[in-house]
RNA sequence: UCCUCAGUAGCUCAGUUGGUUAGAGCAUCUGACUGUUAAUCAGAGGGUCACUGGUUCAAGUCCAGUCUGAGGAGCCA
């Protein structure tokens, strides 16, 4: 029987004088032969073990080595020492499990997070990856609870799929076929035929298709999974597998969609605000030391707990795309040509352009509008100039697009003709054409990359960090 | 995929214009000490200098290629 255990978290907050506690967790330190500080990862903070002298012997000692399990009873009283405002006085101690101290690779002492990286299986163990997925969970969750109150759907769309129509970048294809000698039909082509679905089937980069059909049945639901994009991406911020969420809304328009973006967005960072302000405390501290390392200019102009509420204080800047174009033409960073790529309506904006909107101009987060369609995706609504679709990104300062939505194009003959146009087949998808012949609606939706969003409120500037394993070219190990 | 930078002990790093036996702090091990907060003190062990090839009397150091990692760019969420 181990329920009897007490969390860490919550026998931090109890008041002395209780008696035959147990407490079962992992050491980080023992100090002076006396001190352990024992995590069990309810929470960041550690749980001061004292051990009286003389009362355990010399073997049981040497197995307290950092990371070794222990099961510990003992009386709570106020602590002698700062640092802490209780601690626990050992009357028994039991190693449930070893840790070879020698070839234990995590030290009492800060690592960098390329090394944490290479071992990542333990890299929860230490006090950044502990608040990072602490937080990571709680908006995880939070983003289950803003649905679910305002009566979405939690739909669960597939992770393989036959489509591969949707544009949104290479994808990884699924087969059971023999690489060395696969079937072939007449014209030597791989007959896919054979194959286990009896067609060409990839892992999903976007539920979004699928999302419409529950949308437009349900009003309203939202997806929230594993998107997967074979694309040579190696930055801070691309991942092979990530988290998506995806809301598609029934009898929403452009403006419907960014008003639940903004109140989503919003919403989970109250959540976690709320729930982990420990965590959010300790990575405020963690980012305000490095930062001490780099030059003035390249620091954030607040710290992440500030930077938080500032979000949850204000609101989003809502500008077009061809105010962001006038905007960046009418730039002092424009005039002395800071600016690498050409700027001109019609392009689709750079990194460079994203940034300087968000970070130099606004300084807060930014809804763009109604983008050329050239630079957009077929099913996005054409507006009525002919030019634009109403596309909505929205950028966020340090990560750039962190939302990227649109009313869709609810008109099947508009569709159909942006698809002709886009050499985008209409028989492989007669099934999402089939939601504009029978009732079609007027409807909306948009896509957050659920990594992007956990960068954001961690104020972790590397995507390997916020997920625990991390798929990226070249690099599955665990 | 492109550009730039990096790879020296378990970790973080130093290593001069190429020159004797490659160093430090932390970690580890041994011992001491005991109200510590990444405990402290003393001592010890620990290296295929990423890999392959080349230049040279001599390469951690110079050159070429490869691999891996990081940052930036593109693709995007």
């Amino acid at each position: 029987m181990f329920n009897k255990r007490i969390k860490i978290k919550e026998i931090l907050l109890q008041s002395p004088g209780q008696k035959g506690v147990v407490v079962m967790g992992w050491v980080r330190t023992l100090r002076n032969n006396q001190f352990i500080a024992l995590n069990d990862g309810s929470t960041n903070l550690n749980l001061q073990v004292v051990l009286e002298l003389g009362k355990f012997d010399e073997n049981t000692l040497k197995r307290i080595t950092t990371s070794a399990a222990l099961k510990i009873t003992g009386d709570l009283v106020a602590s002698q020492g700062k640092g802490q405002a209780v601690e626990l006085i050992a009357t028994e101690l039991e190693v449930l499990g070893d840790s070879d101290a020698s070839a234990y690779p995590l030290q009492p002492k800060k690592h960098s997070l390329e090394f944490l990286r290479e071992i990542a299986h333990l890299r929860f163990r230490t006090n950044t990856f502990g608040a990072v997925f602490r937080v990571r969970h709680s908006l995880a969750f939070a983003v289950h609870k803003f649905y679910h109150e305002r009566g979405f759907l939690y739909l669960h769309t597939p992770i393989v799929t036959a489509s591969d129509a949707e544009g949104a970048g290479e994808m990884f294809r699924v087969t059971t076929l023999p690489f060395d000698n696969p079937p072939r039909n007449e014209k030597g082509e791989i007959d896919f035929k054979e194959d286990f679905f009896g067609r060409s089937t990839n892992l999903t980069v976007s539920g979004q298709l699928e999302g419409e059909l529950g949308a437009t049945a349900f009003g309203e639901i939202y997806t929230f999974g594993p998107t997967f994009r074979a694309e040579n991406s190696n930055t801070t911020r691309h991942l092979a597998e990530f988290w998506m969420i995806e809301p598609e809304m029934a009898f929403h328009d452009l403006e419907d969609n960014m008003n639940l973006a903004e109140s989503f967005i919003k919403y989970i960072i109250q959540f976690a605000m709320d729930n982990n302000m420990d965590d959010l405390q300790f990575l405020d501290q963690r980012l305000a030391e490095e930062e001490k390392q780099l030059p003035a200019d390249k620091r954030s102009p607040m710290g992440l707990i500030d930077k938080l509420r500032f979000v949850l204080d204000n609101d989003f800047e809502r500008i077009t795309y061809t105010q962001a174009i006038d905007i960046l033409l009418d730039s002092p960073a424009y005039k002395k040509k800071k600016f690498q790529y050409e700027v001109k309506w019609g392009i689709d904006m750079q990194s460079e352009h994203e940034r300087y909107l968000v970070e130099k101009h606004f300084k807060k987060p930014v809804i763009v509008t109604n983008y050329p369609k050239d630079i957009k995706a077929f099913y996005m609504r054409q507006n009525d100039d002919g030019k634009t679709v109403a596309a909505m990104d929205i950028l966020a300062p340090g990560i750039g697009e962190i939302v990227g939505g649109s009313q869709r194009e609810e008109r099947l003959d508009k569709l159909t003709q942006r698809m002709k146009e886009m050499h985008i087949s209409e028989e492989e998808l007669w099934w999402y054409l089939d939601t504009r012949r029978f009732g079609t609606v007027p409807h909306a939706g948009f896509g957050l990359g659920f990594e992007r969003m956990v960068l954001f409120v961690t104020g972790m500037t590397n995507i390997r960090d916020v997920i625990a394993f991390p798929r990226t070219p070249k690099s599955a190990e665990f």
